[in-house]
RNA sequence: GCCCCCGUAGCUCAGCUGGAUAGAGCGCCGGACUUCUAAUCCGAUGGUCGCAGGUUCGAAUCCUGCCGGGGGCACCA
């Protein structure tokens, strides 16, 4: 073993820092302290601090490649002034007397990479650290953590969520679980669009029908206007806007439902539009009366001269802050524009202390971007913080051809369809992973056909595999602490599954910072193929020596625990047996 | 016309803030169940990374142009 203080980096020698005690070790298997004494050795060899950004540590393509690899000296070469090669060689034998014997040798390989290999004893330390993490293991990585508010799904209360909204349910949600792993705030939020002309039509598409009458022009048909006569008594007379409100609530509650029975995490809030036209006692205006959140932000942006009349409306100009064009915020007919409730809505999210919103919306948004920022901007939010995540469309498919998505053609797939056809896990697997970014192709029918072979079971079943091998392994063995002398010789599948174990910290980090879910999916069935390999290669119970079988169960158990934190994390389901 | 996304294996998609011989799942072909869960494993097949230039020691990745697919460009929500 090596010495430790020999290994801690020391940045600025003039500094005496307290040497760390003896049973607090660093987190010697950790990968970002391997990246620190690659680091430090280029450091010791240029004779100044390096840019670190640009250079990576990475897993080599093939294992006689070595553990891991490092682009520093290509990087580096030229702030080194050395050439790449020979860089990268200096810096192997600056990291060869920093790691001593954890570092078996290494190899400058190529046009300047620099290939480690590290021993047994690295690796069975690293797992150490992994375990000692705990459930803490590849959390609260954000730089500062801030106050985060994801506004996600907000599904028109006309009608019920389709597949496009499913998808949009299963990232918005499983973005929230991986910030908030990482380390953010995070508030969720259900934007009710309950104002304006397409309520007043559903009530009157409802009074229609109730009345054995045919639906206005425009109107709601279909068998989703019929599940909301409840809304009115027989013989009773309401006005189609009281109607329109009653079958809102009515909606908003089976949307409620469905979500939760797709195990998307309760909002911490759903904000109605109509609320935002209404005066608040708290909302002073500029005549010292209270106003609505609406008319707030319109003084606000007049004040800031933002605006001005023009055709009998009132104006944003925010075609100065990037936008096409200006857009109007109150009509020439007095109302106000769905835009003015958006700009309100935003200002109060802000208001309210958030210092960061993300609004995931779908591909038919896009357009509306610019001048959402812009509007942000107007009223002096900076617009970096204020991200608008554009979720590319499901393309619904019948017999190998892209049907359109159509509530009257029937070619209608529902949240509540997609669940209840493949259940909650193949279905959120289905749409999480995949990049938000891309179009998905959904075939129902071959959805269903294929759903047992959703890989979303693989790692299931990994996760049970293990699950029921600590059950029968508790009752003898302590392993948490893996305590025993390291083993003799690890197989190489071992060494792998530590790798990939320790990947995870890096792989929450990147998916949180790209907002990218889809990368914790790939990382989860990676893990588990490594495990499988592990399983397939290794007995773990009655493994002799007893280190080696301590070593095994405790790489079990790590596992079993990265597993089941990557699935909470898209928020799928971990069972203890299959 | 302008803007956004996509084009990678038969299919569905990763990889895209530049790294080594481009990966996975499914499908197809051949094999393995008295052994810790066979919802598994092993082997084989499978690629002009849409096309053409450019930048670079190095391009699926960055830049430009083109082709193809999808979406958006309201005093609708």
């Amino acid at each position: 073993m090596q010495r430790r203080d020999t290994e801690v980096p020391q940045r600025d020698p003039s500094h005496q820092e307290p040497k760390p005690a003896p049973h607090q070790p660093l987190p010697e298997g950790s990968l970002d302290r391997l990246e620190e004494e690659i680091a430090a050795a280029a450091e010791e060899l240029i004779g100044e601090a390096v840019g670190t950004e640009q250079t990576a540590l990475a897993r080599p393509p093939r294992p006689e490649l070595g553990d891991y690899s490092t682009n520093a000296g290509l990087i580096l070469a030229r702030q080194a002034r050395l050439p790449p090669r020979q860089l990268a060689q200096q810096i192997g034998e600056g990291l060869q007397r920093r790691l001593g014997g954890r570092m078996l040798h290494f190899e400058v390989a190529g046009p300047g990479f620099l290939n480690i290999f590290l021993d047994d004893a690295w690796h069975v330390q690293a797992l150490r650290s992994v375990l000692a993490a705990g459930e803490r293991f590849g959390a609260g990585g954000a730089q500062r953590p801030q106050r985060v508010l994801i506004e996600f799904v907000s599904a028109n209360p006309t009608g019920p969520m389709h597949v496009g909204h499913a998808r949009n349910a299963a990232y918005g949600d499983a973005l929230g679980r991986l910030l908030a792993f990482h380390g953010e705030h995070v508030s969720r939020e259900f934007y009710v669009n309950d104002a304006g002309s397409q309520i007043l039509k559903l009530g009157e598409s409802i009074q229609a029908i109730a009345e054995g009458r045919e639906p206005p022009e425009h109107g709601y048909h279909g068998e989703y206007v019929h599940s909301l006569l409840g809304a009115v008594a027989a013989g009773e007379r309401v006005s189609a806007a009281e109607l329109g409100g009653r079958a809102v609530a009515i909606i908003v509650e089976k949307m409620k439902s469905s979500l939760a029975r797709f195990r998307v995490l309760d909002y911490e809030h759903w904000q109605y539009e109509s609320e935002l036209h209404e005066v608040q006692p708290q909302l002073l205006g500029r005549e010292g009366t209270p106003v609505s959140p609406v008319a707030h932000a319109i003084e606000l942006l007049e004040q800031k001269g933002m605006t001005y009349r023009s055709e009998g409306a009132l104006w944003l100009r925010t075609s100065q802050l990037g936008d096409d064009k200006d857009r109007v915020l109150v009509r020439a007919n007095g109302e106000h524009t769905y835009f003015a409730s958006d700009i309100a809505y935003h200002q109060r999210k802000r208001e309210r202390g958030f210092e960061r919103q993300i609004d995931v919306w779908g591909a038919d948004h896009h357009g509306y971007v610019p001048r959402m920022r812009a509007a942000y901007q107007a009223l002096g939010g900076d617009p970096d913080h204020l991200e608008m995540i554009i979720m590319q469309l499901v393309h619904l498919v019948r017999d190998g051809r892209r049907a359109q998505m159509s509530k009257r053609a029937g070619e209608f797939v529902t949240l509540d369809d997609l669940v209840q056809e493949i259940g909650v896990d193949a279905a959120r697997w289905y749409l999480l992973s995949r990049s938000h970014e891309t179009t998905i192709d959904l075939d129902l029918d071959l959805a269903v056909k294929q759903s047992s072979e959703n890989p979303v079971y693989y790692v299931q079943y990994a996760h049970a595999r293990i699950a029921s091998m600590l059950v029968k392994a508790s009752a003898h063995v302590r392993f948490q602490a893996l305590e025993g002398p390291d083993p003799p010789a690890l197989h190489p599948s071992e060494r792998d599954l530590v790798k990939v174990l320790l990947q995870f910290p890096h792989e929450v980090a990147e998916a949180a910072d790209r907002r990218a879910p889809h990368r914790i999916a790939a990382y989860a069935l990676e893990l588990a193929q490594s495990f499988t390999a592990f399983y397939r290669d290794c007995r773990v119970l009655g493994a002799q020596p007893a280190c080696a079988e301590e070593l095994r169960l405790a790489l079990s158990s790590a596992t079993q625990r990265v597993l089941a934190r990557a699935l909470d994390l898209l928020g799928l389901s971990a069972p203890e047996s299959m």
